[in-house]
DNA sequence: GATGAATGAGATTTCATTCAT
DNA sequence: GATGAATGAAATCTCATTCAT
């Protein structure tokens, strides 16, 4: 009844000490890989609710028992996709923070936003299956959800452009920043507005960003101070 | 198996003699509220694959025929909760934007995040799975969603309030307008940023809203006039 | 993973208050009954493990989401004949033990044991599986078994015999008179002694019986007074 | 799928050249013996349904693989278990007997009782799985179980006491006695009656079986002599 | 000989839907 | 109209067995 949220476990109970030869070792991960490729792709194209696992086992090219010799249930082969997401954008927000070295922050929201535009554009019916519609209220929690220390990431690297801003709150701004562009990228792609291109689109969230982190604030306001 | 998307049938056929009077019209009118309360509450609870007929019946307090007496199928459920709760997100924004002939914008952006605040601390969970739309990715279209005359409602509301901002596109600023309040309500209500006065987050996002219709823009920029 | 041993759930979470009509009462019993029956023939003739349910419907000539109706799982099932097992057994001692006013203690046994070797006879092959089979282990202790009752009643009535036998310790003599009889009874059923007509074992068994409550005891033991 | 009642096999086809000396026989043993072991806790902790051959192969720190190598399937397995105990079983009985030229009845089957208990004592369980021939239903009559071996052993111990017992058809005398006590001291061992002292049980278990050896018969009886 | 990843038939269980009452 | 027992297709999951390494 309790949804166990167990990762990938290690192929059968791993004994005690890895006797001689660990040669498998590239074969379960080829196996793990090929299953979430998998669970990917009909999550995507079926949701949640219409996902199966003998359907994913089909599309991955291997039988439903491979899938449970990895994931105890139906609902891990899940977590387990949203963690590689969650680690996928993290990767993505660090990386474009760390590029920023001294550059203007219009520009660096900018390369943030096309980043994850194109990272939405692979797998956007993905995403939408993994930002919406899974129950992750009960797995929630659990590890140390990788969105918190992507908010600090976003937070530190305000601060270093503390000069160009008016929001007081950096943490708090950081926070605004991630959630809105998040989801407006997803929207931009699942349900794209008419007749608009791309590009301008794009422009528009950065636009968007920007007239966040430089409004006009009234003179004296309590806050903490990021 | 094939998905219908009737929404609430009259209750069975309509069978033999139709005399005059809608017959126990208020009956069927709260069953099928009943039933509906129901399933946003579940839908809340467990989200859709986890959303079963039955539960729905027991929560609701009638029997799963009952249902059946209204709705064609379990999808048919849904949709109808997601066409009211479409409704009720139309309502608002209606409301909100027709009290404000006059007023000052910040104010009336005000009053919307209060507005929709309040509506999502009262079912979160339940807004949370209805806005991945995903059970509809086979009927989406088919209905006309209140999303795109909610996007023109605000459209029109700001060019009457051309003079306070900058935005260009019009109906371009009203659909991010619209994206990011939904979404930053939504994670307001659902995961709040720790330490961070409800109050506090509301002016934030107000502030955000205010930030991007008047971010300075470039002198020359191509694009539609709304 | 946890094993439930909920018995008979009535059917689909009884709402509140029992609605107007109840109708089907004997429909769901009737149902259970057919249900039980066919475990208990399947469970005889294939025992535990090459038990199923889909097996276990087709005899009884129902779905298996009948089964699942009334029943949470596989092991239920055979908790619940366990149950019914137990009642039986609990009655036919009774019956015996009431009957027996002032009669001959040897009548009585004698009684007794062939009540109990018609009874197997019945269903050897079943009770095999419920005495032997079944792991027991996890359900058990739960409901306060029959089998304390039924030593109860063999003590009193050991009681009322008193000036007949040599035993001293009339809930420990009850204890092995119970168990021996039981599973001489059973395994002359299920694995007869060859050449031995039955009524000759039958009578060798009371002779077991009689032998070890009037056995010739040591003047003086300690022992509780029963 | 068919059950196969293959004992242990000779490790793996003993293909090629078969090198005069048994080859590698203490490792093959001590194989077979960790498995057997296994299989042991493995059925006394959860039962034959709930015995797999994964598990038993991770109990016994070997992999699957290797179960196959000694064991052509899964109730080989088990049906090695049950030979094992038997033999041991008629190991016990056969050294209580021998051991006893001479010596006084009762004390024989003290002897008897208490080897019996300390033999259950450490794997209760197990035997009781064991005892519940059940999986054996299908293959039982191929080998003679080692029953009627014990039960013929009995027999001529008891001729030899014939001057201190009353029973007349020792074979049928034999045969109760050996039901009656290791059921008697089976249950003694699994569910003990309360507040009565291992030593007293054991006394108890005696003093059922010489009761039964000389209760007090009538004159004439027909029977077979023994 | 040993390993353990992979297999897939088959078992368990769920739940949308029907229909007799 | 309402009920809820019954249905059974389809999903989830298990585990004996094989076989490439």
């Amino acid at each position: 009844m309790a949804r166990s949220a167990t990762r990938v476990r290690p192929p059968r109970a791993a004994s005690r000490r890895n006797t001689g030869k660990a040669p498998s070792q590239g074969r379960s991960r080829a196996t793990v890989d090929v299953i979430l490729e998998a669970t990917a792709r009909v999550l995507g194209e079926h949701g949640y609710a219409r996902t199966n696992t003998n359907l994913v086992a089909r599309v991955a090219g291997v039988s439903v028992g491979s899938i449970y010799q990895y994931f105890p249930n139906k609902d891990a082969l899940v977590a387990a996709l949203h963690q590689r997401h969650s680690a996928e954008m993290h990767a993505l927000f660090r990386d474009v923070v760390q590029r920023d070295h001294g550059g203007r922050l219009a520009d660096a929201v900018h390369a943030l936003v096309a980043a994850l535009m194109a990272a939405h554009q692979r797998q956007a019916a993905l995403h939408a299956v993994l930002e919406g519609e899974f129950p992750f209220r009960d797995t929630a929690g659990e590890s140390p959800t990788h969105d918190g220390t992507i908010v600090r990431l976003l937070r530190d690297w305000l601060a270093r452009h503390r000069a160009e801003i008016t929001v007081r709150d950096l943490e708090l701004a950081a926070h605004l920043v991630f959630e809105s562009v998040v989801s407006l990228v997803h929207n931009a792609i699942v349900a794209p507005p008419r007749d608009v291109p791309p590009a301008a689109l794009e422009a528009e969230i950065v636009a968007l960003v920007m007239g966040y982190l430089s409004v006009k604030r009234p003179a004296r306001a309590r806050g903490r101070a990021g």
